[in-house]
DNA sequence: CTGTTAGCGCATTCAC
DNA sequence: GTGAATGCGCTAACAG
């Protein structure tokens, strides 16, 4: 196979009999260019298979169609359903993704945030708000649409779409208390900052039942899983046997609880409450099914590239624009109790 | 704040004292340029805060470091440890990812294939070996590195990593065989290529075992949930009340199953086996812990950027090169059963 | 080890 | 509605 010298705007401009401007702006602003010239130019185009390079048209025009997301981790379940968001996001549109992970580093994060600035994305999507000093003044003075996802709380840099964590765990933990839980704790993974969050509305639910005394409190920095969540309540149970229910900083860590409790023959609901966080699909078909706090990660990333689509059309929210898209509790049987 | 011009290499080169080419080789062969110029150049680029611009780098070398991965779902829970093997990979090299996701639809597949070839990429790599005649064509010609993961069967265009579905979920069946059951199911979801071939493998080895009559399989195209397995699971007892032992296609379908037979009162492994595909950690956690044939996605992932990064360094396979990485069998409760 | 010359493929600007 | 000239920022190929 001869290697083929590549195809360029030239070779079809050439064919079309046009000039290669006249190529590039049928393919940018077909209405700018005479129905005639456009067909006699599709028709080269798909003759010689012609695809254009990115490279080219970024340099000469400054800009490319790349949305830069910036993560900390792939495998968090929670980052999954962003993803999904974001790809549902993207039909029907000339941008890309291009992923890059964090490891929950500050200074990994914002060597990425150079980085992706340096492509001239058509936006940047960062999970968070907790960048440090110098990502938060590189994002600032970046030139593309910058969106906050997870959570919503300080002004935005630029756009923020979110929840509050902290009042999203407050609620569940309002919940155990109001189903008749007496001695509720809290069972954490990945201690990343939203889940601190979660953490702190937890311990001021507690505190402003009157119930600030002791801190209830099993957490580690180690990733989430479920086999985890066995392992920290069997340490909750082990340090606190009085503990008559669990809000758990996820839904895997949840699921561990409820294995945990059937193998100790600990009753769920009726000796044990058991209440997630992000409300996974799992959790409705659970036995028995798990209440959780239920959170719109798809949504979240699906509405943060409209918002940069938005704004490529020259519209969408103004500079500092936030969305919260609130949480909501769905209580299920592993918390339903009517008395102490 | 002005807006600053762009920092250029000219820039940085005018301020170290030597030629823009000298910085672009102390960029990229640092051991070709004295180590006087050197530290010049390094003090400059740290000064002005110089970042290279890739689409640049791009036109004028005719390569990029950007990996395209092409996967049909970032839902998909085996595509985020394919990923995150992906990202691990990745460490200390200059590569970047660029992800597109097909849908399970061939068309978009080999769209995505021909956008990304167009942009020179270091290396690209695909799920599976399905692809259209025209994809095929395009990555036989293509002038990177193409691994195909997830699956080893027929000759790979170039690279492939990945194991024998079909043996994999013949190696389950059998085992449900092994452990005595003799009414065994198959329930599947997604029954996208590696499903139908693990299909293949559980109907071949039933057939081997003399039951070829009938055909115990209940499938949906439905992307897997857990909710679903639970609801096959019922649809199959519903038409097959004698199964006593399921094959699932993988781990979501084999946890929906357990928490459906725990609301009918049904004993695991007494009554019924269950066994699942991919073993996640969750089986190993769940209560009884669940049988499940183990597939190592996170190695597939590391692997193929591994391949990608040794042949951009000169060395590595030859095209034509497949890896299997196999399965392993975990047996667990689920399925321990002495007796018919 | 370093510099010079040239050009990658496309979009911008300004003409017509 | 169309075209000509020019340059984006960098690196290949050569020279020295």
């Amino acid at each position: 196979m001869e290697k083929t010298r590549k195809v360029t705007l030239a070779d079809v401009a050439e064919i079309a009999n046009v000039s290669p401007i006249t190529v590039s702006r049928a393919l940018r602003n077909p209405d700018k260019v005479s129905p005639d010239a456009r067909s006699r130019i599709a028709y080269a185009i798909s003759r010689l298979g012609y695809v254009p390079d990115p490279a080219a048209r970024a340099l000469a025009s400054g800009r490319t169609d790349i949305v830069g997301v910036i993560i900390p981790s792939v495998s968090n379940n929670v980052f999954a359903d962003v993803m999904r968001g974001i790809y549902d996001g993207l039909q029907d549109s000339p941008l890309g993704v291009q992923l890059g992970t964090t490891r929950y580093v500050p200074a990994t994060e914002e060597q990425l945030i150079r980085v992706f600035l340096s492509q001239r994305p058509a936006g940047l999507i960062v999970a968070g708000h907790d960048q440090s000093a110098g990502a938060k003044t590189l994002l600032e003075n970046a030139e593309c649409p910058v969106v906050q996802i997870m959570e919503v709380g300080p002004p935005p840099i630029d756009l923020a779409i979110g929840l509050s964590h902290y009042r999203a765990a407050y609620a569940g933990a309002q919940h155990l208390l109001d189903m008749g839980y007496r001695a509720p704790a809290f069972l954490g993974a990945q201690m990343d900052p939203r889940s601190q969050r979660r953490l702190a509305g937890f311990r001021d639910c507690l505190a402003a039942a009157g119930m600030g005394g002791e801190d209830p409190v099993v957490t580690t920095p180690e990733p989430s899983s479920v086999t985890l969540g066995g392992q920290l309540f069997a340490d909750l149970m082990g340090a606190r046997p009085q503990t008559d229910a669990v809000l758990c900083n996820n839904d895997d860590l949840a699921l561990g609880v409820l294995f945990e409790a059937q193998r100790r023959n600990i009753r769920v609901p009726g000796q044990m409450g058991i209440c997630g966080f992000n409300d996974h699909e799992m959790m409705s078909a659970a036995e028995p099914p798990l209440t959780s706090v239920g959170t719109d990660r798809f949504e979240m990333g699906r509405a943060s590239i409209q918002q940069i689509r938005d704004r490529l059309a020259g519209q969408g929210h103004p500079r500092g624009h936030a969305i919260d898209l609130g949480f909501r509790l769905v209580p299920r049987a592993s918390t339903a109790r009517g008395k102490a």
